[in-house]
DNA sequence: ACCTATTTGTCCGTATGTATG
DNA sequence: CCATACATACGGACAAATAGG
């Protein structure tokens, strides 16, 4: 198993183990395209519950890094290809966010609605 | 109670309630520095599981708009006040984001790195 | 300084639903 | 039709932070 957990630490299980995927897609060892090992594998491998797995999986979903799907698992996502536009808008609004002291989850709600309006 | 939530519907019961909560903050019936009901108050009044209200207050956690706290309970966030040339940053980024049909996940993740860097 | 009750956080277990292949 | 896999919901248990006496 790729992933690793310390039952012993303080950091959450779920946080330690998206921490784990995460360094994976860092280093490379996992790809866009690729799938993750499913939930049930991952929590008989390490020996944890299911739901901790499928919350760790769910961040990671949240962050844009996997997609979820019933039937199908979970697949990185490629967040290459990016218009650089966009990438310029981000920095401005990161900024314009600062000088109004704009906490970070207040920001991506503001997007959120926004974005499905 | 003032939230209410209807088991028959298709809509998770989590979304249900973090929306009615959504209301009642659109028309005022919770003002910032508000406490919210305990989520097991929530969930003995509207006979569901506690965890699901949990689950319905780390969505609005995540949103920004309560704060979550051990012991505290869930208090209403001040997000007014916000600047206007925000929110037309805001609105630019999402109009980038639709042209180069960036999903919204990928978008508030870029957010989120552009933030803590 | 201590104790107790309250409240959210985490984790495990189980069951059922739903989409995919 | 069937197996797989995530989604939701319920139940129980203990930990940790907070507030108040």
């Amino acid at each position: 198993m790729l992933f690793r957990v310390d039952p012993t630490s303080t950091v959450p299980l779920f946080d330690q183990l998206a921490a784990s995927v995460r360094t994976e897609l860092a280093r490379g060892t996992l790809r866009a395209g690729e799938r993750l090992p499913s939930a049930r594998e991952v929590a008989a491998a390490l020996d944890i519950n299911i739901h901790t797995v499928l919350k760790a999986y769910q961040e990671l979903r949240d962050e844009g890094l996997i997609d979820l799907r019933r039937g199908r698992g979970a697949v990185v996502t490629e967040s290459a290809g990016l218009p650089p536009e966009l990438l310029a808008a981000v920095r401005a609004l990161v900024v314009e966010a600062r000088r109004g002291e704009v906490g970070v989850t207040t920001l991506t709600a503001l997007i959120r609605e926004e974005y499905s309006a």
